[in-house]
Parts: C-alpha cells; sequence; structure tokens
DNA sequence: CGGATCGTTAACCATCGGGTTAACCGTAGC
DNA sequence: GCTACGGTTAACCCGATGGTTAACGATCCG
C-alpha cells in the first residue's frame, strides 16, 4: 500500500499517465498505449496512483474510466506547497551562508 | 546514478536530510543522528542526494560540510512549478468533466 | 608515533519494484 | 449460448534499493 506522493510520482510511466490524464479521462486502454510497457505493467501502476488517491476509477460495464481525484490533488499541491516554501527557506538560508563564508 | 529529483526524494530519510539541512549546513554526524540507521546507510543517501545535485559537500580537514546546492535546488523548483501548472489544469479539466457529468 | 574520530568503501543480505506471460473474470454483442 | 473484448490477477524473474557489519583511509591531537 502507497500512500506516499512523492514515491507514487517517482514513476516516469506513472507521471506519464497523470499528464496523459491531465488532458481529460481515458480508459485504461487508452492510457495503456505509448509507454511500451504491458497491460498489467500499466494496471499495477494504476493501482499505485489509486492508492495513494492520485487516479479515480469508475467501473462501466467492462471498461474503466480514470480521472484524477480533485481533493487528493489539492492535498498533493499543498503538499507540493509546503516543499517549495522549504525550498525557499533553504534559498535564504543558503545564500546567507555563502555570504557569510564568502566575504569575511 | 540517480539524477530524477523525484526519485531522489522518494525516500523519507532522504526528504528528512533535505529538511535538516534546511536549517543550516551541517556535516555528516550531525546529520546522521535522528534517523535510527547507521553511518554507512546515510552515506549511501547522501551519496543519492550528491548525484542528483541536492547537496553539495565541501571536505574541510576530516568533517564534511553539507550544504544545499542553490542552482539545482532552482532547477527543482521549476520543476515543481511545471508540476503545479499541471495541477493546475488537471483541476480545470477534472471540474469541468465533473460538471459534465454531474448535471448532464 | 599512537590512538581516537569522521566518514567512506566493501561485501553481503533481504526486500521491493517493475516487468513479463498465461490464465482468469465480467461484460458486450452476435 | 458462445465468442470477443477490456481489464485484472497470479506466478514468476531479475535488477535496484536499503540496510547491516567489518574494515579501511585520512585527519586531528596527546
Amino acid at each position: 500500500m502507497v500512500n506516499d506522493p512523492f514515491k507514487a510520482l517517482s514513476h516516469p510511466i506513472r507521471r506519464g499517465i497523470v499528464e496523459r490524464l491531465a488532458e481529460g479521462p481515458a480508459t485504461v486502454g487508452e492510457v495503456t498505449g505509448g509507454f511500451g510497457v504491458s497491460k498489467p505493467a500499466i494496471s499495477k501502476h494504476l493501482k499505485v496512483l489509486e492508492e495513494t488517491g492520485v487516479v479515480k476509477r469508475v467501473v462501466e460495464g467492462r471498461t474503466h474510466r480514470l480521472s484524477l481525484e480533485p481533493d487528493v490533488l489539492s492535498v498533493a499541491a499543498d503538499w507540493m506547497d509546503r516543499q517549495r516554501a522549504l525550498w525557499g527557506r533553504l534559498f535564504d538560508v543558503v545564500d546567507e551562508y555563502l555570504k557569510e563564508e564568502g566575504s569575511p
């Protein structure tokens, strides 16, 4: 069970799926094409994305319609905001450090 | 050799190291405490962060002073900006989709 | 010099991740 | 009913990851 967004997005194919889904909902079959891997491989990636809550799946007959989950997306976005705030602090701290070290 | 920032940050200990370093430069020993793993383990994580370019190492005598690399941080920040832009689009697209589906 | 300290490297081990193929399940359509 | 189709599950393989302990290298200090 994966619930770490960074880990969920650490694989290029999963990021690719998210980007694909960003252009609109799609079925598993539609998502599968273009990554050069088999269906079961995509199925596993989708499972990870679903467990993390990034992707929502609606079964319509025998096809599965995939879309991105807004609520969890906002959580992920918040997380990224916190990270960016951290990076920002890093800039300041490192900058200050370099100033101290660079011209003593 | 790792150069994927997401992959580099996909491990909680490595994120912990980055957060620790966000509070100011530190030596390997200072970073090591608090994660409950051995020095070699930390050494490996540091190697990954260094290869990715997130962390810079300056050898001062027998101690190594670690700090965060501003240039690469900006690259990572840009990457996150792009991701956030993507998330933003996702919101719009999904929202639109839900509107179409929700009230036909 | 000799010992303590900071940190890495080496060798090894267990687990995880991501891929495959083959078989299966449920639904659609004839 | 039977076949075709969309997709998952099962069993398996292999390389990567993350951890350990033990040994080593280099530097400081008495």
